[in-house]
DNA sequence: ATGTCGCATTCCATGCGA
């Protein structure tokens, strides 16, 4: 069972680069984030050509989250739960893993929240509160679960090129990985540091300043698994390569494989 | 010091969000 996040900043001009991902990689669900597009104007037949189930959360210009899915996306909802929101930055569900189980799937678009003197910063902490009561509630069902997602969140030093210029960030600033800690302590594992202590692990490079060229990346798009799915899991992969593209976008994957 | 994108607007230039 491999599962993938990926934030593609706008998946109407991904469209040759997803279809890409889909074939080469095969995963048998794909987490979306920055839709950039309203539901009915995702590329819904170019993924379900290849096979797949599309599950949509999108809104005019910005944000945007989708489930893509091998198999049927069962027991679906938008929105994170208690949590109102005219921006779109939540979706779930629950698809079969093939062997007689089912893992539980969230994709997440956590706000950025710059510049922290602004109300944006309240928001992206009242949207981290709600995410750890929801978290609460699904991880009381024991089941196989991912919040799979770009969080926002830089969690540590060695997650950042240079941590001093990204100390008054609301990424990394004290109050964010505080929330974030609180949402691993509910008991939720953080797929890649349960697979390597490695440093500068990266998924997002700026498009400015040749920050993909200095490797001036961060690592802030996360596969949080509950301990049912720890349980499982196999591998982790950051899929690198995709910064390289003609157009690419500003984050590339991260996926887990499963037993 | 920021060397960039992508979207929207009444729209071929600018503001916004990242």
């Amino acid at each position: 069972m491999r599962i993938a996040s990926w934030n593609v900043n706008s998946v109407r001009l991904r469209i040759p680069a997803l279809q890409d991902y889909l074939r080469r990689i095969a995963p048998d669900v794909l987490c979306l984030q920055e839709l950039k597009c309203q539901n009915e104007q995702f590329p819904r037949a170019e993924i379900e050509d290849l096979g797949y189930n599309v599950l949509t959360h999108g809104q005019k210009g910005f944000n945007g989250v989708a489930l893509v899915s091998k198999t049927p996306i069962e027991e679906s909802s938008r929105g994170l739960p208690g949590f109102e929101d005219v921006q779109s930055r939540y979706i779930e569900g629950v698809v079969a893993d093939g062997a007689g189980g089912v893992f539980r799937v969230a994709s997440i678009y956590l706000p950025n929240g710059n510049p922290p003197d602004s109300d944006k910063y309240p928001y992206k902490l009242a949207f981290m509160d709600a995410l750890i009561a929801h978290a609460r509630t699904l991880l009381a069902f024991e089941e196989r679960l991912v919040l799979a997602g770009d969080y926002n969140v830089i969690p540590a030093a060695e997650d950042v090129y240079d941590p001093g210029v990204w100390a008054g960030d609301a990424l990394f600033l004290p109050q964010t990985r505080g929330k974030f800690r609180a949402l691993l302590n509910l008991g939720l594992v953080d797929a890649l540091r349960a697979t390597t202590d490695a440093p500068a692990q990266y998924t997002f490079w700026d498009y400015q300043a040749g920050a993909w060229q200095k490797n001036n990346g961060l690592r802030i798009d996360h596969l949080l698994l509950s301990p049912q799915a720890a349980d499982r899991l196999q591998s982790v992969a950051i899929d690198r390569e995709l910064r390289t593209a003609d157009k690419p976008s500003d984050h590339v994957s991260i996926r887990a494989d499963f037993s």
